[in-house]
DNA sequence: TTGTGTGAATTCCTTCACAGCG
DNA sequence: CGCTGTGAAGGAATTCACACAA
């Protein structure tokens, strides 16, 4: 860990850590950088070079312990246990969030439901109490949850992410369309705008018309 | 459009487009690529010469017409029309997305929401009929529509996937964890899987405790 | 043999720095 | 002046290609 790994390495990896426990749950045992290269379209040199970073988890020959290789990245992003999260704003997409059951099985509890609304405070989610979003700063920090979803409207949500930070949370992943602006140092932030992402692709939809 | 503009160049359109909108309706008629860059967090170089591959859009000495840029951005980005958006999965994401207020005022229309569950299909949400994913072929050929958003279970992604090339789709908005297997010059993915994104960030944030 | 790990080569991306225009 | 657009420089990321281990 002298020189950082690079970022764009560090996300590639989940989609490895995915793919591999994929192939497990088929029961597959071993793989090679070129069998998981081909299944994700990235190099089979571009796979070694990033696992390298960490180690040397693979053997000459025979490739890589699908096993093994899981423990390694569960251990590189932390996932060796699980973590407790908070979605700020019970809108449809919050609630769908807060519903959803693909995060707990991958080692991440939703534990904290917030909202402004008075319709919805006080209402449940599943077994999700919706708190009111003025009790923020007190309840994240004594449930003591470092991640966050957002997905308040977006005239919202700079005030909430400055309210995220002083309760000390740590990584936030934002569904708004605002850019953020916070200390960088403090809290890592993703950005995942489906609008974006859409009209990412509206750029080369319509070139191949 | 000699040499192909640099996709990562692409990834970063969308984000100044709806930046300058959010400048256009706070009132503001010009800006720089300086201050443009410090709202994002992105160097002004990185600015000027992303957007000089499209064109020469600002003035020296006065910058960037602020309406006239998103006038450009929108062309650039085809998104000069409205796209229909067919949504594949109606369970809590696909529900969310469909319920969701944020998309038509950027000109994506949800068109088309597919379920395979018989106690969903044929039920409404809002004014949008859930079809049955046996039609998915002929209702989306017959609508035209040519952007998918996919929120089934990870098991049935690909194949649904397939079956979306066959229907004509030419982007693919990728919400489960599988990593999709299609022709690429046909059609056009997107990842966006929150659970790798999330892993994403608890790599940095073990890494600071 | 097969397939890893890795220096070297290459390609790609970002930043620098400045000419030139309003 | 102030700020764009852009060659040139510098830095990063990817791919190549091969030594070496199983």
């Amino acid at each position: 860990m002298q020189t950082p790994i690079p970022d764009i390495v560090v996300s590639r990896l989940p989609v490895y850590f995915q793919t591999l426990q994929t192939m497990q749950a088929e029961g597959q045992h071993t793989t090679s950088s070129k069998e998981l290269g081909e299944k994700l379209g990235i190099s089979a040199a571009q796979i070694r070079k990033d696992l390298s970073q960490f180690g040397e988890f693979g053997k000459q020959g025979t490739g890589y312990i699908i096993s093994f290789l899981i423990d390694q990245l569960k251990t590189i992003l932390n996932m060796d246990h699980s973590w407790d999260v908070a979605v700020i704003g019970a809108g449809n997409l919050g609630k769908a969030i807060a519903h959803y059951h693909g995060f707990a099985p991958q080692g991440f509890n939703i534990k904290l439901v917030f909202d402004t609304s008075p319709d919805l405070i006080g209402t449940n989610i599943g077994d999700l109490n919706i708190l009111d979003i003025d009790e923020l700063i007190p309840c994240i920090k004594k449930a003591g949850v470092k991640i966050a979803m957002l997905t308040v409207p977006d005239a919202a949500a700079q005030a909430v992410a400055d309210e995220l930070v002083k309760a000390g949370i740590e990584g936030i992943l934002n569904y708004t369309s605002t850019p953020l602006n916070l200390p960088p140092r403090v809290v890592h932030l993703r950005h995942s705008d489906p609008v974006s992402q859409l009209q990412h692709m509206t750029y080369y939809i319509g070139k191949s018309k």
